[in-house]
DNA sequence: TATGAATGAGCGTTCATTCAT
DNA sequence: GATGAATGAACGCTCATTCAT
């Protein structure tokens, strides 16, 4: 097969996946992660369920598949803003601002991402569920300020948990509710809790 | 059927539904949320899986029932320590902690309440999740700090939200790893992140 | 459950293990060892697919009691001649006649028994192959034989593998082409041939 | 279409044919008639599955081509012998031999033709089985004998039978616990029997 | 002619629910 | 009311076959 083949079967294959994607998250939406079949996931997507399998080699694999390109944008941005210039603060505020922005559109993919504990057991044979990873970064911002002074030496673990939780906690309401709240507003209203403390300023 | 027989009926029934209901947090210790089949609840009840549906109409019913008992004593505490005569503080120390010990002993049931797609669905019709009270409680809390002016005057709503989520989150690590925190320090923690917070007393 | 009510049931479930056993003997005779699917077996016997899960575990367990029930009254035979105060030939001849009078009924489920690759493999983890199991015991019958005299003192493992495989292909040939041979003609020359060998008697 | 581009045609199709029946094979050894799927035929040869459908009608048919090919040369040795100026005794055992030899280099392929249910179907529309040729040449070398005086003049179809049972349950034997019994010793032991039979020599 | 993605019937298995006893 | 066998739709997955390119 020529080089220009090769390419383009490539790009097919690509835009299948990407296809099957787009009807996985469909139907996650639609029927949350409990509902997400793979006859499901082939009917959204319109083709024969054995099709998938042409793409991915288990249900499995399509979950991970939905977990990275989910992941993936948020992971990068993350990456940015760790090796940005900023003081810690500002680099946790973008990331949250973020991660609302970007779970915002999907309450099912979420769910799917972050609490369901089906991924949770198929990701942690090769990947990390999404939780664990977002601790780990939040931890080295925490780290950041300590270094810079900015924040006090707490536990970074213990920290960036709760940190998390708030966040995770904060999408979820929104997005069970289907609130109208600003992801800068929710950002801001996040770091200044946690960095102020709900005692008032002496 | 006079009234004594009717009361000894409830009497029967009440006691036949905590049966399955103690039938059904064991199989979800020993089998998790996925585990749970009526089969094995009915097994585990020492019942015939027949005899559950004259308790409850339908597996969702089920699930409901046991959310609904497992919350219970949470919510009585809740209560209980609202009603108690103490500082915003150390009521929202007092919760933490027991929520952190009533359920550091059993995490099938924890990821049950308020992690699983399944029960999730179930809830949002009835009373949408667990979490929601738990929210609500908490706005108390901050609402009495605030107007005992021990606490700046924030968005409460948030507040709770973001609180709420750093203990389930804080939870849900420790259950996931079998971390060896003890609840005293966990609570000890999260209160002092959040009056706190982050920035170094000047 | 009274002894009586207990005693019932095991009835009734033996029962039902029986009619299952001979839809899976016709689906066996009909559509061969391939053919035998739980869809089919279920069909054949009038039940629910799901049926048959209430009286086999698994499909693995249902060819194992197939191969059993089929077996059983062969291997007790055989136990009981291997008892008899008869010289080693008289032996063989009566087990030969027997083996092909059991399985002259029915074709399908003798290939099954001996010849089925799956089967085997099922079969080896609990039982042994029907094969295995009558050359263990033939070659009984040539040690006695050797031990009376009777017999040359020729490699008895060899010699039962022999013997049995030429049962085996005498019996396969006559179902194959549905033959009109009677057991008796066909075992007696068997041990014709097997003792007397080819050559003239001189 | 000249007739040499015909002949050209013609061969190639042969060659592809080959190839495709030596990946079969290939297939066959490394996961049995199980695993005789026809993506990993075509994997093997090299070739896009849909193209096996140019040679090959059907799965059917591709077995039923396997089935001959692996025949053929066993075939071609025994019209040889059976035309050689040997006694019958001789003849009998160089075939026994051949076959033995033939057959102990690949347990796959063997169980394939003679046991695998699937196999079996197909060619009893055609040609009823591989059996029934060495049956039947066998079948001349025991009436060669006969005529000679060497063999006793027994039933010569029942005693191919036996002689073809025999045989094939030795090579099995062998094939299934990886024995290690050379060809020449097992044809010698097989002869011996069915010459000189079980009782000792007067 | 060669390709390999698409197909869809079929597989063994599970489980919430029903209903005759 | 209690029972538990029967049910059948649904699940993830396989694979012989087809067909547009």
């Amino acid at each position: 097969m020529s080089r220009l083949a090769k390419r383009r079967k490539e790009l097919v294959v690509s835009m299948m996946k990407d296809g099957i994607y787009e009807a996985a998250v469909r139907v996650l939406t639609e029927r949350g992660a409990e509902g997400l079949t793979m006859d499901r996931v082939a009917e959204s997507a319109g083709v024969a369920k054995g099709s998938l399998y042409n793409y991915f080699r288990s249900k499995c694999e399509l979950l991970q598949f939905i977990h990275e390109k989910t992941i993936e944008p948020a992971r990068d941005f993350l990456a940015e803003v760790r090796a940005a210039p900023l003081p810690a603060a500002e680099k946790l505020q973008a990331v949250v601002r973020m991660w609302l922005e970007h779970f915002a559109t999907n309450r099912g993919i979420f769910d799917f991402l972050f609490n369901d504990p089906r991924t949770r057991e198929v990701m942690e044979d090769c990947k990390r569920s999404g939780r664990l990873e977002g601790i780990e970064q939040l931890r080295a911002f925490f780290e950041q300020g300590i270094a810079e002074g900015a924040f006090r030496p707490i536990d970074t673990q213990r920290t960036a948990e709760m940190f998390l939780g708030a966040v995770i906690l904060t999408m979820e309401q929104q997005l069970m509710f289907n609130l109208d709240r600003p992801a800068e507003e929710s950002a801001a209203a996040l770091l200044d809790l946690f960095l102020n403390g709900l005692k008032p300023q002496t």
